[in-house]
DNA sequence: AACTAACCGAGACGGTACGTCTCGTCTTCGC
DNA sequence: GCGAAGACGAGACGTACCGTCTCGGTTAGTT
């Protein structure tokens, strides 16, 4: 994600275009500065100083510390999980979830994503391209499992699917971001079971 | 919530206590800054200089910004709500929650607490602290009342509680933190039904 | 003096050079404090402020608050008093103290002197950065005047030229810090008098 | 030198007196820490730490931490040298200056008076309690010595006393202050038998 | 092949805030 | 009522980064 989204130039400038190299070294110095200090002790004179660049250059190209982390793992992340919904809902369900709350828990994408919901917390515009960019794609991607199910007959036609949604990226973030309890694939297939069938007896 | 538990001091000590005076205005400034300015652009030394108060009687006594912001709502916050328990499951977990989500929309403790989680982030203390003084007991609430249910007959008793638990606080979290949709009475009442009813038909 | 003897680098460097504006505004605020406030009431702080320059633009240049009085001094005191050393050796003494007592006298230069005096008891580094670029000079320009003095034998050739010089800055010195008695040019006839005949009768 | 000259309270009160044992706690403290850090680097604080002693009661009895070093030395220092003045005027001042300048060499002292001219520089109140109490009884000393040689017919008539007794001190104080040469006892001898006999061939 | 932007590294700049330190005063309690 | 203990308001310390602003130097496309 760069500066703006209406870099679209439709003039294709002249001049020197750019540095291929220093995009990389600083994504590069992004991600590791990520895992070896944490997001907040993470700063943009750090990442200049590690990636061998001016710090201009980042201010170039990138609005804040967390649009830098965001262009850092949005692709890692992002198409890693491709859309199932081809089965039963609780299959498609567990295969989207498993793998993601694995990743989370064992990589530092799950540091990265509640580094820039942080900064989101103090950053409108941020906040508004995450929700956009990101989350949004992911949402709707758990509504398609859920309307095919409702079409199938497997879901109810009255349920709220904003709601449901909700309740499986809550939980997930409000482990995530608590860190209380393991936010494991168990916890995936009993949070998947127990909202598909109610807790009433 | 003070430095230390340990401040229960059984042998009352003999020197100089802690002001009264002080400790009050630094949380009434600390508030009044909350709301003003946000989380993050809300300073130590903003604090101390709107309370009149040196920095150092700040540190003294609190270990971060996030320990001062949540002994200004934790009291607050916390015993607005008291425990049902008495009737259905659904009714007293409206009880709780229709009023809470109001709180965090309508007022700053929303802000507040999001700051607090956001510092948690890279404050080990204080996450350790935010979970064991204030997620916890309100964990717990919900806990007895699903377990009444439980007993009762009215829900499964099979069913995972802490699973239940985080899928309730979770979508208010998500919800609060992410902002894609408003946290109001109207999504407590659905989030409640569907969760206790299960989406499947 | 700024903080290192090398900045004469041959090779001219290549990024944004040091605001000449600011360099002067600085030493314009240590001058107009030190006269206000005198040497230890003067903070860095307060001389940022002064001259609307962020406290690390003063510490990125000079080493400490005695270095900053220093660089704004040494130019000035240094060379208003060129050697005279063409005639008589009591003309020539006279013609270095006399203006030079005045100046401590009736000017701040006089207190700048002892401010760095005074820090140069706690810093070894400025002590010596003191002897060799300020002191030094102003003692070889009088040990040459009682060279010549000797040469044409005006002057003993068994005196203790270092001794001597220590007699004619020590009394200096002394007036100076302790103030016990003026330091006018009346008394720097009368010292100059008295060392070169002595007391003896 | 106790806070007040005042304190000879006529009326010797009932109520508790000061204590014996902190005050010499106290200047225990003090001469430790002169040896151990340095003047400025020696805090209130840490004389009262070290002392066992509250802060309160130091700031009571003594004004600065010049007045306490001072008292501190002052005896010591004052009581050594017990005035010669009874053979020839340069045996005289060499008993007189020799020993001193061998004790302000080779001890702390030095450096406590060092410490207080220092301070006196700020603090006028303290330069003058200097002047009056420390300063002027060993000038007076010398001066009673020159005087005597004056009345023996050993210095001339028409000499400044004043002007004299600077040259003396004058360099001691140049030498103990910038240290750029030897305060040893061939010093004091060189000092005095220059200025005694002139310079001038 | 020369021109000419834009981009690059480097880092100085005016600032804010950090968390620590010490100052000199004020308050409390025990002896 | 003195003295230890230490909390208090104050404010400077030196550091870390912020985001902006020059600097030359270095690339690419045009021309």
């Amino acid at each position: 994600m760069t500066k703006s989204l209406k870099e679209q130039n439709a003039s294709p400038k002249k001049t020197r275009r750019r540095s291929q190299s220093s995009h990389e070294a600083i994504l590069k110095a992004t991600v590791e500065l990520l895992e070896e200090v944490g997001y907040v002790r993470m700063s943009i004179e750090g990442i200049a100083r590690r990636a061998g660049v001016g710090k201009q250059t980042i201010y170039r190209w990138w609005s804040s510390k967390a649009a830098l982390v965001m262009e850092a793992y949005t692709t890692v992340v992002a198409n890693k999980f491709p859309l199932p919904n081809t089965g039963k809902v609780q299959e498609d369900l567990e295969t989207i979830f498993c793998p993601l709350f694995k990743v989370l828990n064992t990589t530092t994408a799950g540091v990265a994503l509640a580094g820039i919901m942080t900064e989101a917390q103090n950053n409108p515009e941020l906040a508004q391209a995450f929700r956009d960019q990101f989350v949004a794609s992911r949402r709707t991607t758990i509504k398609k499992i859920l309307s095919s199910g409702i079409k199938r007959g497997e879901l109810r036609e009255d349920m709220d699917l904003e709601c449901a949604v909700d309740s499986f990226y809550g939980a997930m973030w409000y482990r995530l971001l608590l860190g209380h309890a393991p936010l494991d694939e168990d916890f995936a297939q009993i949070l998947i079971a127990q909202l598909l069938q109610g807790i009433q007896s």
